[in-house]
DNA sequence: TCGTTCATGTTAAACGATTTAACGGCAACG
DNA sequence: CGTTGCCGTTAAATCGTTTAACATGAACGA
């Protein structure tokens, strides 16, 4: 075998053409045309097996790398598909992140990254240079904020457009997400039979979907026992540990204070649990608490975090089908998937302790 | 102002061209050659101010979005980055990643994203596709047990290579981290000052260069208080909460437990946390704990975790840059940036309890 | 023997931008 | 009035690949 993995200090010194191996290239030494070459490279029917064989041999030799900037010149198909995401330091969008690169991947996706910060203008910058290397699909989570039309502009050059986790209402493009509605009200539920009569929630932000579905499924929880909704219990902000902490602390400095919270999502439930622990409660006995989302570290907790599971993985890769779906057939009718979440029981909820914690 | 978003049900019944907008198709609409709309657009002295203004402006009106696939074919530069990490779970790269895609994108770059999931394997596939787009540069933190080769295969097709985080030792490429030797002997230095003389280690693996620089840490910061060096204290594995957990649960279980532990990373340390936490220990108190990187989430914890500040942010940016700077100079000499850690101490570690914890 | 078919290859034209030498027009100059 | 110089613009080449259309023989059936 000869060596053809060049030191970077030998390759100062080396002649000239290093890195440059191309079709033509590989057509010139082998006495062949480049469309012979690519046709072999491809596996074509249409040339013959000694050839092919002797290409794909000397290509591999010659370190040959196929240029996809050129191939999707030609084809109008570049194999990327741009994720335009709002954030990618919270781990529930780490977990998407990562199931959605897996299933690009494995369907010869490759992916181009872009992050909002929860910016509509950073948003459109980024997702306006994004477009700029004509990828296959669009697939986004908007930043708060985002209009029909911040999606419409990107639809407009053609390309296969499709939300995940968040979306825009009416905007009319596929979804992948969990049903939001009914996950929160299945913690609701919990709670209220475990006999929680008064019940929180550390919100979000109503400027998301994902914020007005789960306070919405917080109220169908309520009105599904029969409980009045009393809006001092709702807090609002962004879902993060530091904010669930402060909410929870709000919560508790009511004057009537709940017995229990749903929230969010599970960042916000950690940061409630820091806060309990601080004030000296016991969480699954003192305050129970329902988290959202089921992220890895929820059952590795202790102790384990009830929370209702939404399948993030799964509608990752679901999302990702409906692009590759969209991108193999643009016409095809709007599809919406909502994962149906499901609840998991684990230390932190538990039947209120019925006396003194009540100061009136 | 015209209303160019179409509706994509329109867009269904729309003539033909949409997003169809070149270079040429404005040249002829203009009546003038596509290099002047070249130029134009990309604000060349060589065009007359009044053509450039009315380029730009019907640019504008047809929605033109350019074409960087075309561009880069032509000037063989993608303002691409491909980023290979070998895992985008873990917070701390969740971080990294987070700001080396800001600093990138800062200066006009676009990251195009492949994760090694710590497979040498995988990371071979991935990078070579990767390749595939002519990445200006790649940034690169290789997976467990990969080797020179693997990266040289890279630089081969010319094609800047920096190392992030970890690094491959004696490979010459260009690195940003962190001094991880000095940054875990601050940890025992600490622990030391408190009086513990019997400290134990929640490592990592020896397969990568952070395993293995935050050991010889460990040692060098025992070996500096004149501390011997106890195998046995030393535990490895991969640096997760359940695995800090386990850990944990393994040094207690030894016949004369540490009375402190300095850790590979944040997760072991939260996971250790939860382990005491079960135990029925109270950590600050009953046992001592630094943590390692110092992530968003250690402050918030209750109480809050003492940890080793790696200025991961501020590496990411670093690594970014010497990407940047070895696009703009391939023979520039190579350059690595280990930032100097910090320890920060906040409510996990204290003097050890004289009496009572010791079996023997 | 003479079309046909088949198997393999080749040619040449895209794809959409950038770049550079050359060009036309015009004002100024001698 | 011819020459020079400058300015704005253009033609044409180029990047690396794909693909429709065409060429070339050999094999084959009649």
């Amino acid at each position: 075998m000869d060596d053809n993995i060049p030191d970077q200090a030998q390759a100062g010194q080396m002649p000239a053409s290093i890195g440059k191996v191309t079709l033509q290239g590989l057509a010139r030494e082998l006495g062949l045309s480049t469309a012979t070459i690519s046709l072999a490279l491809r596996d074509s029917p249409m040339v013959a097996e000694a050839t092919r064989l002797k290409v794909q041999e000397v290509a591999r030799a010659r370190g040959y790398v196929a240029n996809r900037g050129a191939a999707a010149l030609r084809t109008a198909r570049t194999n990327i598909v741009a994720l335009g995401l709002h954030d990618i330091v919270n781990p529930s969008f780490t977990e998407l992140l990562a199931a959605v690169e897996d299933a690009l991947t494995a369907a010869g996706k490759t992916v181009l990254l872009g992050v909002s910060q929860e910016d509509v203008a950073r948003q459109t910058r980024t997702l306006g240079t994004l477009a700029e290397y004509r990828p296959d699909a669009f697939l986004v989570s908007p930043a708060a904020y985002s209009t029909i039309a911040d999606l419409k502009a990107l639809a407009s050059t053609g390309i296969a457009v499709v939300q995940v986790t968040r979306e825009i209402e009416g905007s009319g493009f596929d979804f992948a997400g969990s049903d939001d509605v009914t996950g929160v009200a299945l913690g609701v539920a919990h709670l209220v039979a475990l006999g929680h009569t008064r019940i929180g929630m550390l919100g979000g932000f109503g400027a998301i979907s994902t914020g007005r579905k789960r306070l919405a499924g917080y109220k169908a929880g309520l009105a599904a026992a029969g409980l009045t909704f009393d809006p001092t219990l709702v807090m609002e902000g962004p879902g993060l540990r530091e904010e669930g902490r402060r909410q929870l602390a709000r919560l508790l400095a009511l004057e009537e204070p709940p017995t229990a919270a749903v929230s969010f999502n599970d960042l916000s439930a950690f940061g409630a649990l820091m806060e309990l622990q601080a004030a000296g409660l016991t969480v699954g006995r003192d305050f129970s608490l329902v988290g959202y989302d089921d992220i890895g570290e929820a059952k590795v907790w202790h102790p384990g975090l009830t929370s209702v599971h939404t399948f993030i993985p799964e509608y990752g890769r679901a999302a990702a089908d409906l692009a590759l779906k969209r991108i193999a057939d643009p016409s095809r009718p709007v599809e919406r998937v909502e994962m149906p979440p499901k609840l998991v029981v684990r230390a932190t909820t538990a039947p209120p302790v019925p006396v003194k914690r009540r100061p009136l």
